[in-house]
This record gives C-alpha cells, sequence and structure tokens, in this order.
RNA sequence: GAGUCUAUAGCUCAGUUGGCUAGAGCGCUUCGUUGACAUCGAAGAGGUCAGAGGUUCGAGUCCUCUUAGACUCACCA
C-alpha cells in the first residue's frame, strides 16, 4: 500500500459495484415473508443541458440512504434519470442561438425543437459520467429521459384523464407573461423584485386617480372607488374622462379599492393587472388589451404604438404633463413581478391558457400527511407544506415554447376560423394572422410545415383524440395545440411513468411499480417542495391513490465559507467535478455532510474539503498500518486466528476499545435513522481518529500477535460504518483486505451493517 | 401585509426529548519526527451560548418581549 490514498482509482472502484449488479435488484418472483421490504429512491433527475453543481452533490444523502439500507439487508433500488426541462433548456438554448445571431422566430417549431435535441443529447451524456464519478449507486439498468416516448404516452393518458374526470379547463384569464421568453408562467415562477418607481396622479374630470402604469390608460375601461369612501360616493355612476384620448368610461365601487392609497380612486384595466381583471369580471368590464405579446404596444395613440412600455411610460408622461392632465408624481417603493428565469419584468396579460384543478387533487395529499402516512423531515415543513396545499390555486400547465411535448389538443381551423397563426414561409418571412384571412392567400400545408405557433380563443372547439378529419365538418384542416407542458407536468409524474405505471390500465403495470411504489425516501433542496414534490404527490395519489414515496427529507443550499450563495456572478462556486478531480469523490462527500444541522445551509470550502481528504487518507494509513502488523504476525505465526476475539485474554484497553465501537455502532445507527447524518459523521470522525487511532494502535505498538484480532475487528467494523459516507476508500481498503485474509464479503458495500458484541 | 427560520470560540458551524468542567473543522501559541500517516502526534490560548425577563432543583436547550439578519408566501394600483 502507498503512504497515500489515491483517489484516482475510484473509477475502477465504481465499475466493481456496477458488474457485482447489487444495486440494479430484479423482482423475486416468489417473494417470502421473511424477505426484507425493498427500499427504493427516485434521484430528482437533473436537468439534462446542465453540467452538475454542488446541489447535485448532495445526492449523497440518498446515496447514504441506499448504501446503508443495502448492509442492512434490504433489496435497493436507486433510479437514474434527466429531464428536458422545457423552459430552462429553451433559454439556454436560445442564448446560445443568440450568438450567431439568430433567433427562435428564424425558425418553424419542428426545425427548433430538433435543434434542441441535438444540443440536449451532447450534455445529457457528461451528466451521468458526474454521477458515477461522485460515487452514487445508481441503478443504471432502470435509466429514464423525460422525453422517451414511453413516458410521454403515460403522461399524455394522464392529461386525457384529468380531461375526462373534469379537471381541465383552458381560461381566458391574466396570466403572468414574459414577452422575452415568450411564455406564460405558473404563480410559482414569478419571482418578486423590490423597485424604486413612481406614482403617477393623473386627471380623469371629476376625479383623479393615482396609477403607477400610465402608458395603459388606453385601454381603460371604468374608474373604481370603495364603497364606503365618502369623498366619492356622488360620483358613482358618473362618467370620468381618460386623459388624450378623452374616452368616457363609468365610475363604478368596488371593496378591492383601498381607500389610502393614492387618491382613493383606481382606474381598471382588466387586461393587464390582476386586481383589475377581477373587478372587471365582477362588474362584467371589457376585456381590452394594449400590449402584444412580443411586448409591443397597440390599441392606443399613434405615438405610442409599436413601443415598449417603458418607452411608452415616459412618452404617455411627457404628453400628458402638455395636456395638463399630470397632477403630481411621487416616488414609490413597491414589489413587481419578475421572471425567474430571465428577470424581465412580467406584463400580466390575457392569454388562453389550460389549467388543472388542484383543489380535488390537493385533498388526499393534505389528508395523508396530516395523517402522518407521509412524513416531512424536518418537521418545520410541515407546516409550510400543508399552507401551501390548504391555499393552492389552480395550476397553468400550458407553456408557449417549444421545448417539450405538445398538449394533445386538436383544433378544426374551418370551425375555429378566428385562431390565429404565425407561421414562417419558405422565404423565412413570418407570417402573423387569423385563419379566415390566411386561407385566402395561403395553402394549409405551407402553413403546417412553417407553423411556428397558433393562439385559439377560449371558445374554440377542440378535440383530446387526434382526428383526421373533422368529425362535425368533415374539414382536413386540423392542427395540434402548439403550447407545450408545464416541465412539471412531466416531472411530477416521475414517480409514476419511471416504475412502469399504466395510467389507462394500472393493472398492466410494470412489475417494477407494484414491488417498489411507493417509493421509500425522497430528498430534495426545499426550494422545489412545491414545484415538485408537491406536485408528485398530488399525481400519485390521483393516479394511484398513494403517496409516492412515504419520507420527504429536506436538506438545504450549499453556500461558500463565508455562507453566502454560490454563484457564477460572485465566482464563489465551487464546481464538484473539480474538486473530485483535486481531493477525490470521498472528501467532497464528507464535506457535505459532516457537522451540518438537518436543511441548514451547507458552507463549503476548501479549507474543509481539504480536512476531509486529510480524514480519508487517515484511515487509509491506519488500515495500512494494521495490514504491515498482521502481515508480521502471520510471518510469525502461520496458524494465527484473527477472527475469534478471546475474551478471556482481554487488556483493559482491549476492552475499552471494543466497547467504544459498540457504542459508536449505536450512536451511529441511530443517527442515520433520525437523519442526523452530520452528528454520524462527528461521532465516526471522532471515534476513528482520535480513539482508534490515536489511542489504540498507539497503546498496541510493541505487543504481540495477540492484538492481531482486536485490532482487525475494530478496522473492519469502522470500515463499514463509514462506507455510506465515504464508498470509494472503505471499498479500496477492503479489497485489499479481502484478497490478502480471504474474507467472505466479495465486496464492502453488500457486506451487514456491523452489529454490538454485547 | 402573513408566516417560517437564524443569532454559540477569530471564521464556518455542531450541540435529538432541558442535566455533570459548552464541542468540531479551519486559524493561532508551544513542543514533538526511529513499527502507518507531517495530509502526523502532544499540550494550550480563546465563548457573559445576541439582550432582558420568566418556568425549573437545574436552560445554549422551554416560554415572553427586545434587537439584528435570512428566507418563503401574498392581487396594494
Amino acid at each position: 500500500m502507498d503512504s497515500r490514498y489515491d483517489p484516482t482509482n475510484e473509477s475502477s472502484i465504481y465499475s466493481l459495484w456496477q458488474k457485482s449488479k447489487i444495486f440494479s435488484p430484479s423482482i423475486p418472483k416468489h417473494p417470502k415473508k421473511t424477505d426484507k421490504p425493498p427500499f427504493s429512491i427516485i434521484l430528482p433527475l437533473p436537468n439534462a443541458n446542465d453540467p452538475m453543481h454542488m446541489g447535485h452533490a448532495m445526492f449523497v444523502i440518498e446515496d447514504i440512504m441506499v448504501r446503508f439500507h443495502k448492509m442492512l439487508g434490504h433489496p435497493v433500488m436507486w433510479l437514474p434519470g434527466a429531464d428536458h426541462a422545457g423552459i430552462e433548456t429553451q433559454f439556454v438554448f436560445e442564448k446560445n442561438l443568440a450568438k450567431t445571431g439568430q433567433s427562435r422566430f428564424d425558425f418553424d417549431r419542428n426545425t427548433l425543437y430538433k435543434m434542441i435535441w441535438d444540443f440536449v443529447e451532447e450534455n445529457r451524456k457528461l451528466n451521468q459520467f458526474q454521477l458515477k464519478q461522485l460515487g452514487f449507486a445508481l441503478d443504471w439498468s432502470r435509466y429514464h429521459y423525460s422525453l422517451e416516448p414511453s413516458i410521454i404516452k403515460q403522461v399524455l393518458s394522464t392529461f386525457k384523464k384529468l380531461h375526462r374526470d373534469g379537471l381541465l379547463y383552458r381560461d381566458d384569464r391574466i396570466v403572468n407573461y414574459c414577452t422575452h421568453c415568450g411564455t406564460a408562467f405558473s404563480d410559482l415562477e414569478i419571482d418578486h423584485q423590490e423597485r424604486s418607481d413612481f406614482l403617477y396622479y393623473l386627471d380623469y374630470g371629476p376625479i383623479s386617480i393615482a396609477t403607477t402604469r400610465p402608458e395603459t390608460i388606453f385601454v381603460d375601461v371604468a374608474v373604481a372607488v370603495n364603497p364606503k369612501d365618502k369623498r366619492y360616493k356622488k360620483l358613482v355612476g358618473q362618467t370620468a374622462i381618460i386623459p388624450l384620448t378623452k374616452k368616457q368610461i363609468p365610475i363604478i365601487a368596488d371593496d378591492l379599492v383601498e381607500k389610502d392609497f393614492g387618491t382613493g380612486a383606481l382606474k381598471i384595466t382588466p387586461a393587464h393587472d390582476t386586481t383589475d381583471f377581477e373587478i372587471g369580471q365582477k362588474h362584467k368590464l371589457a376585456l381590452k388589451s394594449c400590449i402584444k405579446h412580443t411586448g409591443q404596444m397597440y390599441n392606443t395613440i399613434p405615438e405610442i404604438d409599436g413601443l415598449y412600455p417603458k418607452q411608452a411610460r415616459a412618452k404617455t408622461i411627457e404628453l400628458l404633463q402638455k395636456a395638463g392632465k399630470l397632477i403630481k408624481t411621487e416616488p414609490l417603493t413597491h414589489t413587481v413581478s419578475v421572471c425567474y428565469r430571465c428577470k424581465n419584468i412580467i406584463e400580466p396579460l390575457p392569454v388562453p391558457q389550460w389549467y388543472v384543478k388542484t383543489t380535488p387533487l390537493a385533498k388526499p395529499v393534505i389528508k395523508s400527511v396530516k395523517a402522518n402516512l407521509t412524513h416531512i423531515f424536518p418537521l418545520r415543513f410541515r407546516k409550510v407544506y400543508l399552507d401551501w396545499m390548504e391555499n393552492i390555486r389552480d395550476w397553468n400547465i400550458s407553456r408557449q415554447n417549444v421545448w417539450g411535448p405538445r398538449l394533445p389538443a386538436w383544433y378544426c381551423l374551418d370551425c375555429n376560423p378566428s385562431i390565429q397563426l404565425n407561421f414562417i414561409t419558405k422565404d423565412k418571412k413570418v407570417i402573423s394572422d387569423t385563419y379566415t384571412s390566411l386561407k385566402k392567400k395561403f395553402d394549409f400545408n405551407i402553413i403546417k410545415s412553417g407553423l411556428q405557433t397558433l393562439t385559439a380563443p377560449i371558445n374554440s372547439t377542440y378535440f383530446i383524440d387526434k382526428p383526421n378529419t373533422c368529425p362535425k365538418c368533415g374539414s382536413k384542416h386540423i392542427l395540434q395545440e402548439t403550447d407545450t407542458f408545464d416541465t412539471w407536468f412531466l416531472s411530477g409524474q416521475w414517480p409514476l411513468t419511471t416504475l412502469g405505471f399504466n395510467v389507462e390500465d394500472p393493472a398492466k403495470s410494470h412489475p417494477d411499480f407494484n414491488y417498489f411504489y411507493p417509493t421509500s425516501f425522497m430528498d430534495t433542496l426545499w426550494d422545489i417542495l412545491f414545484f415538485w414534490v408537491g406536485r408528485m404527490q398530488m399525481f400519485g395519489f390521483y393516479l394511484t391513490g398513494h403517496t409516492p414515496f412515504k419520507t420527504i427529507h429536506l436538506h438545504a443550499k450549499v453556500t461558500d465559507s463565508k455562507g453566502q450563495k454560490m454563484s457564477k456572478s460572485k465566482g464563489n462556486v465551487i464546481n464538484p467535478s473539480d474538486v473530485v478531480e483535486k481531493y477525490g469523490a470521498d472528501a467532497l462527500r464528507f464535506a457535505l455532510v459532516y457537522g451540518v444541522a438537518p436543511a441548514s445551509d451547507i458552507s463549503l470550502s476548501d479549507k474543509k474539503i481539504e480536512s476531509m481528504r486529510n480524514f480519508v487518507n487517515k484511515i487509509w494509513n491506519a488500515s495500512r498500518f494494521v495490514t504491515i502488523i498482521i502481515d508480521k504476525f502471520i510471518q510469525d505465526n502461520p496458524n494465527l486466528d484473527l477472527f475469534t476475539i478471546d475474551k478471556t485474554n482481554l487488556k483493559p484497553e482491549d476492552k475499552k476499545v471494543l466497547k467504544e465501537l459498540d457504542h459508536t455502532i449505536n450512536s451511529v445507527t441511530a443517527k442515520i435513522k433520525k437523519y442526523h447524518f452530520g452528528q454520524a459523521t462527528e461521532v465516526l470522525y471522532a471515534y476513528f481518529w482520535h480513539y482508534f487511532c490515536d489511542i489504540y494502535i498507539e497503546q498496541t505498538k510493541g505487543r504481540g500477535p495477540e492484538v492481531g484480532g482486536v485490532l482487525l475487528h475494530c478496522l473492519l467494523t469502522s470500515l463499514k460504518l463509514l462506507h455510506p459516507f465515504i464508498p470509494f476508500v472503505t471499498e479500496s481498503i477492503y479489497q485489499q483486505l479481502r484478497i490478502k485474509l480471504k474474507l467472505t464479503d466479495d465486496l464492502i458495500a453488500s457486506s451487514s451493517w456491523p452489529k454490538t458484541q454485547t
């Protein structure tokens, strides 16, 4: 053995595990009652386009659980995968595309889809390599990718089932629309930022209003006041006058208006504000937009049309000032919605979208969590989770991007001639108009092959199963919805689709599903608790009646040595692959767990990784010492029995080290079971280094062969206890001992978890 | 606006159901290298456990308030 542990052989250790197939269980044909139940985990699927970051290295917690349960004798299965990550991926792709001076509008959707597909395939393999590099005991025979046809098939079946069950609907309500990304977002995908803006007081004839968005006054449909506001009581029912256009609009009363804000009078612009939209619905006001999906203004006045909101605001204010209608301007700090992806301001726009009714889906989840049939750890997240589930809003599942499966809905253009179409001609011209106007100038096939997007008004008729000809009018001019699924609609079904659940006929589900579902454990960063974990549970109960996992375990984010979030702009990002190359995977793994409290931030630094690497090296050298000693004993005494400890012949220090070992076994086992991994590693670290090495080994120096048994026992037991945390070095040492001493277990990974002697 | 969390050694943090002289890693001081390891060993300095009050035989640990920070949720124009 070298005097240093060399982590560069880690990949050969990994292939030992893979060859042994201990992490790729086959399902017993005739299960016995005495069999231990399977322990299964679905890996939170990394984005296929993304190289790994430290967050992915946190899968180490799942790896610890898998390896621990394997050693306890359970069949274990940890299922890896990759997510196409709709918007995320398209965002990254478009950024690259922009470098070549192109944009998504230069391509029809089929071409664009193929380009993104190729882009993702290049990156997907890198991901798998990195997961292996960190030693994760994944079952690669069960790897899945979210765009596999069999997975998509089940996802579409779920869509159809939701439709059959009346849980699916289209609606025209105000959505969070990012004009930069060109798509709507769900409420969860919105960030809020505090901004310093201005509140403009405008003269609306008999009444004055205050607004932060003067550029939308052109599509105001009313002015609202609070019914309890004495100042304006007389004015309700009269008309206000929009400046610049001089259009007359009614003054109405509604509870939603705050008396104390601004002038107490609110201009109502249902198309561009959620509160206004609500008031508009109540009072049956018209919904007229002045911002296109591209972000440009229209339906205003010639000076403003075509501008973007920011410029439009400045121009409007200028015109208002000239007209003497701007009463005053005061600074205002308020929160605005921004796109979580590109950080541009979200425009609330009325766009037809597809929604899932979530209240009925949330009900069984709430029940299960409250009855503790789904455990949430740490407990404090339980309340947050329940709050969210209990106040859940309907889920907008449609996205206006290309990368992902399209919704399985088909429109007959002849039945719905007001459908808006965007397509690109062969000479690269983008055409945009309703079908009514387009059908006179263009052949249907040209539209179809160059199709970019279609927007179907809310009252359009559609078919959920693809018809060749329209059953109503016989037309062949049928197009599929161009909206794609929210990525989470697919990944929310991940535990079901990957295990082979059959939505249409559950009895025909794959045996994997029957054996491994519900899975045992789900660990993830708390930031996707609602995005992902919540949706998986809703789908799990909806489709199977059971939770997809018995335990939800949440960990925190990895920060730098100063407790700051890692980000590219700060330049404090530590790349897991770099760490592995420099210090070895075990050092990184231990650093991510050692001394970390459940769900508290994990502060990581080179210093910490280095000291963990030193620990790994200490283990290596202690093993080397024991090996040297034992070799010598065997040489002098070929019949030496190293595997039975003669308890009558022990010195006090031998008894002490064995007692401490038992103590460590109990403590580590208990702490892993309670998910206190940080403490488990501290106990191991302290025992192995500061007791076994610093004290006991020193005490044995100079003694004869009788200490061989105790030394070997303590070493082997420690290695086993350490294995779930640092699998490479422990397996590497074990393999050398196995050959030398003819140990019975082929791998430490498949050996039994230590038991106490007393 | 509502809610959650955090405040312990110079730095980053552990400290499960309250119980003996409050711990680790890094950093610092002094000494040490003849069966593994200098990626090492021994000894040591360093904390009014944010502040105030309370419960208790006993509180870093439970309760209340104050201060400072972090985060989540939310339709204030």
